[in-house]
DNA sequence: AGATTTATTGAGATTGAATCTCAATCTCCC
DNA sequence: GGGAGATTGAGATTCAATCTCAATAAATCT
């Protein structure tokens, strides 16, 4: 993330804090420079180890600031399986991505794919629900990604390199 | 469920336990019976309570016989969002069914659509991979579920009834 | 049958994330 | 400066889920 986003995001997100008559203290401010400096998808709790002294926040916090920006648009939750839930702060980036996540290894790619958004609208239509959220998430299993050794998680045996994955 | 199929369903279970070396104890029976003598998803903690003395069974037995019901396939858990996990008995009648969740009021909705198997396995192949997990969730906001009043949990206005969504 | 092995269970302790409480502090606005 | 309302943090609390381990039960062996 370069600085120049960073600044745009604290904006937006300052923006949002003022919208609701909120203040945008540095407390918060601390907590969004450090969720969207990268793009990685975080817990909570792991938030807390990484601030810096002299920007400390305390738990409870971390989850209102947290439960703010989801609020705000700005972040979503993924669940994985087993009740974990991260945070995904790329979606200011890439707003039309979705989350395939490993059943085996927890990894998690993110993709796109126009025609996900069109089967999506089909079929919440059809079943009375409103089409605007996003948020969707596939299983599977990464056995390929094991194949070619880019299951980082993977704790079995990898077998030798195949060809890049193409769509079939 | 009737009889019938709970008896093929227990059947299913103590063969999936033997097979693992395990036996088909009175808990793992209660369990069971409880488990898929209905179609409603569940929390572990709901089980509990509803246990008759007779068959009651410990809190540490509940968890691990659903672990073990899930190796076996023939429960899967569903989360929703916000950490929740309920486990869903439903896919031995309905194998390829996927969820449709309500982000508003967490209503489920069961549904089948050919083409999203099609999608998935496009999807899967693409990054590589295994398109043979069918696990798969869509969140939605059910406003026009709220519109037709067939959302129980909405605590919000109701406006007037519209015409049974199609699709479009 | 009796002994041995292995799986199973349950009560309670433990973990860990997430939330709640509430007094102290901070900001904004008058 | 002063007051209203927002914010924070430390610690208590909740709750699901897991772990521990001694007691029990079932299967197998001799």
């Amino acid at each position: 993330m370069d600085p120049q986003s960073l600044q745009a995001i604290l904006g937006q997100a300052q923006t949002f804090f003022a919208s609701k008559g909120l203040r945008f203290t540095k407390q918060r401010n601390a907590l969004v420079t450090l969720i969207f400096r990268n793009d990685e998808h975080f817990r909570p709790e792991d938030l807390l180890p990484k601030l810096s002294k002299a920007h400390a926040v305390s738990r409870a916090t971390v989850y209102r600031t947290i439960a703010l920006l989801v609020e705000s648009g700005m972040l979503r939750e993924i669940s994985l399986g087993g009740g974990e839930r991260l945070y995904d702060p790329n979606f200011l980036r890439s707003p039309h991505h979705n989350h395939l996540i490993c059943v085996d290894c927890r990894k998690i790619i993110e993709f796109e794919d126009p025609n996900i958004d069109v089967m999506q609208n089909c079929i919440t239509h059809r079943l009375g629900f409103s089409p605007t959220q996003k948020a969707l998430r596939i299983e599977g299993s990464c056995d390929r990604l094991r194949l070619i050794g880019a299951c980082p998680n993977f704790k079995g045996r990898k077998k030798k390199a195949g060809s890049t994955p193409r769509h079939p």
